[in-house]
DNA sequence: GAAGTATATAAACATTCATTTATATATTGA
DNA sequence: TCAATATATAAATGAATGTTTATATACTTC
């Protein structure tokens, strides 16, 4: 039987980084900023109009996403604009999402 | 006002989905188990043991992962065996760990 | 059917989390 | 300095979550 078919890049501290970073991803409101980020860096009363949520809610994310180090910050006058630091982070929504869609497919499959 | 800006393949429905198997991506006991099932497929208490974790918790998690589709179960006598229901649900964890990784090297950087 | 093993479920608990409402801080312009 | 705007923070709340302890269910063997 085959035991050794990955060298485990994943040792458990990566995998705790990934648990980390997973949660990140796991707020629906969340996801939309980063998407929306995609398009390049944004104020936060931006993005507060385009995704039709409330001030506090959208800083409180921000926060969240800062947190674990997805986003950037540069302050101009009265605003603040948020960036993405790693526009790879959108593949890996990508890849989640796609994944999701197909387990959904196989799964109502039945 | 632009109101259609990208073709989008990600919808809402899509975000949604993205977050919600993200979620269950964000405990690592989770991502250990779906780790250890890289190798295939794995009876309950083979997994209590390798991963040293409570037998309740460990099929807890199960529960949570088969909700999220992540899994397929099969029981075989008294054992019940767990797989993994696409396999590249480890290349997301891959992904979510080198950019985990990659962005705490950025930042201790400075 | 009783005993033993494999797994699931229930209850309980402390913690975290998303959201709302209210208020504070910071910047600009008059 | 005052008013207005942009953003952050605090408090409060209800819901979800990870874990433990205890118990139930299912299968096998005697």
């Amino acid at each position: 039987m085959s035991d050794d078919q990955a060298p485990s890049l994943l040792t458990d501290d990566h995998l705790q980084r990934a648990a980390f970073l997973a949660k990140s991803l796991s707020d629906t409101n969340r996801l939309r900023i980063l998407l929306f980020l995609g398009s390049g860096r944004k104020s936060v009363s931006a993005i507060v109009e385009k995704l039709d949520l409330s001030q506090p809610l959208v800083s409180h994310h921000l926060k969240e996403l800062k947190r674990s180090l997805l986003l950037k910050v540069e302050r101009e006058g009265p605003f603040i604009y948020y960036e993405l630091a790693d526009a790879r982070i959108l593949d890996v929504v990508q890849a989640l999402s796609l994944v999701a869609t197909d387990l959904l497919a196989k799964r109502t499959t039945f």
